[in-house]
DNA sequence: TAGGCCATCTGGTCCT
DNA sequence: AGGACCAGATGGCCTA
């Protein structure tokens, strides 16, 4: 499911400090330790209480030499009738105490460290989970989340920006410019997108006249050919052409840039090897762009915004889901991403996306 | 087995 | 002085 939870506490600012107490319950399970990993921690916190507690001894113990060996210093130099030779601040001995603490400090900065890697760990999967492509079972990694949100940011402000109705085929080239094969694959699967039909039949026809793939998913005004509805392997009658070969990316980059008027991030594209994609999968009209949604889905309300053909007034989903955030300023937007509210659209939306959850 | 990904440690730098 | 942040090094795990 595409959605943008707006309303999502970890992504309203300030938020930060109670990150933990709102992150979703599956990300803790995520990165609970084991039982022995557990027990291993709480030994060496004994330990480590126990090591600070008698290093805090010996401080004291060697502070007090240290002083008494400075005390005797400044007899010596006294003694020698030179005083304020030394120059600079003076060189402190690593005394056993000073080794032990710089221990203890470098203990607790790893510490520290592990912590802001967690936290950040924690931000990724937070964005993971809003990027259109989610799976627990297989993570996008680390690089690819954050070129996939990349790009799904700028095709988002493409459509705000023109307002114009992007074409699906582009909106998912765009959302996979950058990414390796694997993601790709990824992605398409998680479109529900059989990737190299769609490709295949786009190529053939010419890219940009107001037909699209995404014209054969909905019936109605929208729902203009035959020979569209089987590019996308409309209802069950999905096929894929294998003979026919992946166009290269490139390709796809200069056609995002036709329907958006404006440069694509990072092109040109690197060209993958056109290597398996998606097996082939049926697509009946209802597009999930996530497997999952969050654990506090609906439970708030949610700006959510879908790849959703239902203009207003040109189906019942399209009437039943267009609260728009503002109308002044959607009014005018006939993208296919729509806005809503999805506390209202949840109820059906859960209806139809029921096959694409994992 | 090589390569990718990841977690962790570590030292350096900057800031308060 | 101490904490945050960063980047390099290293070793483990997984997969093709």
């Amino acid at each position: 499911m595409l959605t943008l939870p707006f309303d999502e506490p970890s992504m309203r600012p300030g938020a930060g400090t109670q990150f933990k107490a709102n992150f979703p319950l599956d990300c803790v399970r995520e990165i609970k330790v084991s039982k022995k990993e557990s027990f291993l921690k709480a030994a060496d916190t004994i330990a480590f209480t126990q090591t600070r507690i008698q290093i805090r001894e010996d401080d004291v113990d060697s502070e007090r030499d240290e002083d008494e060996r400075d005390e005797l210093g400044q007899e010596d130099e006294d003694a020698d009738g030179l005083p304020g030779r030394r120059r600079g601040p003076r060189k402190k001995k690593m005394t056993k105490g000073r080794v032990d603490r710089v221990k203890i400090r470098r203990q607790e900065a790893n510490a520290r460290e592990r912590s802001r890697m967690h936290g950040l760990n924690n931000a990724l999967d937070s964005l993971r989970k809003v990027v259109p492509c989610y799976s627990k079972t297989q993570k996008l990694s680390k690089i690819e989340t954050l070129r996939l949100a990349k790009n799904y940011i700028w095709a988002l402000s493409e459509i705000l920006s023109t307002g114009k109705r992007p074409d699906l085929l582009a909106f998912v080239q765009a959302l996979c410019k950058g990414l390796s094969q694997p993601t790709t694959n990824l992605v398409a699967g998680c479109l529900q997108l059989n990737a190299r039909t769609c490709i295949t039949e786009h190529h053939r026809e010419s890219p940009f006249t107001g037909r699209s793939p995404f014209d054969a998913m909905y019936p109605g005004p929208y729902h203009s050919s035959t020979e569209a509805a089987g590019s996308l392997g409309h209802g069950s009658s999905s096929t894929m052409d294998v003979s026919k070969p992946l166009r290269p990316f490139s390709s796809y980059c200069s056609a995002y840039e036709s329907l958006y008027e404006s440069a694509s991030p990072e092109c040109p594209s690197p060209q993958f090897d056109s290597g398996a994609l998606s097996p082939p999968m049926n697509f009946n009209g209802i597009f999930s762009l996530k497997h999952e949604e969050p654990a506090d889905y609906g439970k708030s309300c949610h700006y959510g915004v879908r790849y959703c053909a239902a203009v207003a007034g040109r189906s019942s989903l399209g009437q039943n889901s267009m609260s728009r955030v503002s109308s002044s300023d959607m009014r005018d937007i006939h993208a296919p991403y729509d806005i809503h509210l999805r506390s209202q659209f949840y109820p059906m939306q859960d209806e139809l996306n029921t096959p694409f959850h994992n």
